[in-house]
DNA sequence: CTGAAAGCGCTTACAG
DNA sequence: CTGAAAGCGCTTACAG
């Protein structure tokens, strides 16, 4: 493989000079120029950039760090996935995949061993001992989701809770009084998630704000017990016919369950519901629903953690991109 | 940050010597290496991955080059993602992603670079462009896919062959004597995906020796189509009421379309299918079938590689996984 | 505008 | 068994 000492020798100059015109930081005259590019494409050269990176102490590197929680339900994972290392190399970065199961472990190692300029953080808990690494480094991250203490590390994530209020205001717009919340299993709200809490605690307040009647419903983990939860629910005389979901597996799995009770929406039912966008390009839903995008979220978060790179000392701040209703009509007026 | 030569003056000694106990490579008496080890520890050093890289040519990377095709249902890219993830890590490799709409530039762009020690093509389809930057240049890759002309580079797959044949012996030794192969979007089978293309070439070839007549059913993209394609051919009564499914779209629409017509399986159906794990997983999926197991694959292809990279004149293997049927009485006895 | 020199943080023959 | 020196391929002040 050339090096710029190849392409120097080739051209005539100096290795500095091949330099100048591969960063870009120095005017090098015309003719200079065209004979070093001439050589570059001659030799076929592209710079290392290991030796880049050891020279400027930039790796041009983003590492993304995956946390699982086996009571998620994430066909939209590699979507993200996709769309941060898009996002990153527009910027000039690269993406390294992070997912060592002790996470906070897999932060303090690719910190100390600089292999990334910043870190994204995936999926982030309240109280997530990822944190933790990286606020006392100081060390350049965005986090997605939205912790109560984001210790001041920069976050981005959707806006769950405007998200609630939309969905409430739905239904209550529509003449509902009384409606099922079906929730993800409790787990996840044990656990910290952001995006579960922030979402349940805005629906409980809106609701009760407005008056809508919530019933809550969660819903465990797998999808033999999705479905019989599901079914159990919908046959209750005592739980209400309109729903907000929460809860992805349960979206995914709602069509089946209305097969197995012959029921129909909105003629039977009512359904709104919070899901990744993900789902319903794999699915047939037609329900009114906020979708979460990766793409505006991906993009977001790295320009962030661009902008934290370059000015350290600013303050951290918390951006949350504001959802979008798609209109389905599965939502019955109810006067 | 600490480096090498901060340690090596905390301890009294040269930075070689420092050096020998972290890379193993030379004895180093207990004393002095006790001695080392105080001062990493109380420095808090690490390796700079970078310097090592630049000193080695090693950079401990793979890179794992994505490729998308519309016609795909890839709810279990994110598991083969992490799956690879974990399989290079505990071989002491990274992963970077290569999620470049261009495949054949991203590749050429990493091997120029030197960025990765190795790399992982996902997807790989029979005339990959991907191939030529790799064989032209001898970079250690893997191909995870069969295309019958792999270019001199290895690859790993699960044998769909083998799959197709174990899935028709199953419904003829059931007494099956017609069946409807249900399909990938025909764009799929010309764009050359080799695990489309070699489990339909068996299937036909395998039907045909042993008496199954086999009616194609090609299933085009999309929730709305797919769900109105296996309606239309499920009330087709000139089609048989047994299935031999490999479309992950379709499997995953299948129980909602059972629903809407009212059918019930084995009862009025009898379907065996191929698809992912990770489609059994998040939906009850209880069809007779051969699932793909991500986590077999990145081992083996993970293995593959870094004895290519340690031996890169050895000849290029192709090895094929041994699927497993995963009996589930989706199949009526039909004499 | 161009070049010689030092340095980034490691590893690895080579002496001792 | 340990250390001094050179080198990996870049970039970046600093002279000229």
């Amino acid at each position: 493989m050339a090096t710029i000492g190849d392409v120097a020798r080739e051209a005539g100059v100096s290795r500095s000079t091949v330099s100048s015109v591969l960063t870009g930081r120095k005017f090098v005259t015309p003719e200079t120029r065209a004979r070093i590019e001439a050589a570059i494409a001659k030799l076929d050269y592209s710079v290392n950039t290991g030796a880049r990176a050891l020279a400027t102490s930039r790796t041009m590197t983003f590492g993304v760090v995956v946390r699982f929680h086996e009571a998620e339900f994430s066909p939209a994972l590699a979507t993200y996935l996709v769309a941060f290392s898009d996002a990153a190399r527009e910027r000039g970065y690269a993406v390294m995949l992070l997912t060592e199961s002790d996470g906070a472990e897999a932060v303090r190692r690719a910190i100390a061993g600089r292999q990334v300029d910043g870190l994204i953080l995936l999926n982030v808990l309240d109280g997530d001992p990822r944190l933790e690494p990286i606020s006392r480094s100081g060390f350049p991250a965005v986090l997605v989701g939205n912790p109560e203490d984001p210790r001041g590390i920069d976050a981005v994530d959707l806006d769950f809770t405007a998200a609630a209020t939309m969905l409430v205001d739905h239904l209550v717009d529509a003449g509902h009084r009384d409606a099922m919340f079906v929730q993800w299993p409790e787990e996840l709200y044990a656990s910290g998630s952001t995006y579960a809490t922030r979402f349940e605690r805005e629906a409980l307040r809106r609701a009760a704000e407005r008056g809508l009647r919530l019933a809550p419903v969660p819903v465990p983990v797998g999808p033999e017990q999705v479905r019989a939860t599901l079914r159990a629910a919908l046959q209750d005389p005592a739980l209400p016919k309109t729903l907000l979901i929460h809860n992805d597996a349960a979206v995914a799995m709602l069509p089946f369950v209305l097969g197995d009770l012959g029921l129909e929406v909105p003629g039977d039912l009512s359904v709104v519901s919070l899901h990744s966008a993900e789902l319903a390009r794999l699915y047939v839903l037609s329900y009114t629903a906020v979708e979460s995008d990766p793409t505006a979220v991906a993009e977001t978060a790295v320009e962030v953690l661009c902008r934290r790179i370059e000015t350290p000392q600013a303050p951290a701040r918390r951006r949350l991109l504001m959802p979008r209703l798609d209109r389905k009509s599965s939502v019955d007026p109810n006067e």
